[in-house]
DNA sequence: CTCCTTCATCAATTTTTTTTGATTATTTAA
DNA sequence: TTAAATAATCAAAAAAAATTGATGAAGGAG
């Protein structure tokens, strides 16, 4: 009936959400964890390759893959003309539980999870 | 409406991504990411302490609780008028990294993670 | 140099999500 | 019975994200 009002203790201690908003929203796709899954099985993999593994014409998929980098959720490297992007598995293994490993987390079987 | 993406799995199962988009889309979301830290805080809150806490207008904070509820991060629990929320851990758990349980897990203490 | 390939970026449009204020149903209190 | 409180839902508006087709930069081949 009456009712107190809580005092917020959590907003002294400052964790600042922002990050991880970015960064489950460009997990937030379905497109885009497609992208993860291939990248996941593939390894390394070429830009142009890409658009014929996900069906994807190329602006969309380059829009794609730039929030997945600005996430740092995968990594990039330009050889001359190619882009090869391949999954952070750094990022992704401290981001996403071990159960979710065996779809997004690259070379983790030695560690017996898949 | 979203077209599903099957994706198989080793053998023959076969994994959606849906799901996981549904997952990831409601933690995309500072203001829900911040009820999430509330609610692990707190465990069991009340909706008219909750607007308050987060200072959010009763209808915006009703929306996102929906989108947590919706996509099972979170439970509820109705008695007389009020409707109390709390974490669901054992989602949570499947989901997140144990690096990210100090902020968005309850009661893991004892498992030595905090 | 000129042409071709790769891929990032841009602008315009479409789609989706969020916000807002109001309304409604339900429960409790007087 | 009437009034008040809680919280879900609705419709309209605003904001954000995704899609599309076009353009441009940069490297490599001839």
């Amino acid at each position: 009936m009456k009712k107190e009002i809580p005092v917020n203790i959590a907003t002294a201690s400052v964790v600042s959400f922002e990050e991880y908003e970015q960064k489950f929203k460009a997990l937030a796709d379905q497109k885009r964890l497609q992208i993860m899954y291939e990248l996941c099985q593939r390894g390394n993999t070429c830009v142009c390759d890409l658009t014929e593994i996900v069906d994807m014409p190329q602006s969309k998929l380059s829009y794609h893959l730039k929030i997945l980098l600005d996430a740092n959720i995968i990594k990039k490297e330009t050889k001359g003309t190619w882009s090869y992007y391949e999954l952070n598995s750094d990022e992704i293994g401290s981001l996403l539980s071990e159960q979710l490993c065996c779809i997004f987390r690259p070379n983790i079987n030695s560690s017996g999870c898949c």
